[in-house]
DNA sequence: GAGTAATATCAGCCATTGCTGATATGTTGT
DNA sequence: ACAACATATCAGCAATGGCTGATATTACTC
């Protein structure tokens, strides 16, 4: 049985990473590596509208992940913690050992998948 | 908008984050971060249902986060990657310092929260 | 080959969550 | 104060995902 903090942590560290368990999600936070950003650039960089970026963007920034800071009428959004942008790399490089397998998970469904390109030889 | 490779692997990365995204999944990782186990082994490491618990394996191995080899009857799990090891590090970190707003975040919900044990102070 | 132990799979239920469209809040400028 | 813009919130719907209990598979032992 695990016992003591960590077991008292893992319900935290699993929303934590549901931070970053959404695709939608994950654009607003690759886009923010690039620099600061208001909601308004953000809608246009993601492509999701507007009510459902501020909906990620709220989830996001009370789960840590990103830090606010108003600028006139704007709200500028940024990356909260260096580890953030850590732990996108760390993800990205597992992802590009372990991407075949992941492709073939029945469990989460892929919604939206074109299946084009995906070979540069037709 | 965002382009390239980038938009390509989104819901990938998203599928792999979704895999550290759960209490018991967490579970078993921490688990395994002791040494390799077998199924059996885990389960009783983490308390989880014996189905539940192969289901979550089989879900953590197709997304390549861990790794199986069978021994005689039983089945060993381990981590795949150290890079494992070094997402759970630092999202660790980072909770460490962000802890009180993921309390917070009424997003998701936190079923079984025992409001106890929070603070020394009466 | 029958029995048993270890693990995997399946069907079904309930809860969570993401999305959209409409609306509310808040801030700036006149 | 009013109009206009930027952002946040809400209700409701559709889909996903996790859990349980029962059952299937696989591999040892005798």
């Amino acid at each position: 049985m695990l016992k003591g903090p960590i077991l008292q942590t893992l319900p935290l560290k699993a929303k934590l990473f549901r931070g970053f368990g959404d695709p939608s999600r994950l654009a607003i936070l690759e886009a923010l590596r690039a620099g600061p950003m208001t909601v308004g650039e953000l809608v246009r960089a993601t492509a999701l509208t507007q009510p459902n970026t501020s909906n990620h963007l709220a989830c996001l920034r009370e789960c840590g992940l990103v830090r606010t800071r108003r600028r006139g009428r704007f709200i500028e959004y940024r990356l909260s913690d260096a580890r953030v942008d850590q732990i996108l790399d760390l993800a990205g490089a597992l992802l590009a050992e372990t991407a075949e397998g992941l492709e073939a998970c029945p469990r989460y469904a892929d919604p939206e998948r074109e299946t084009a390109a995906r070979e540069g030889v037709s």
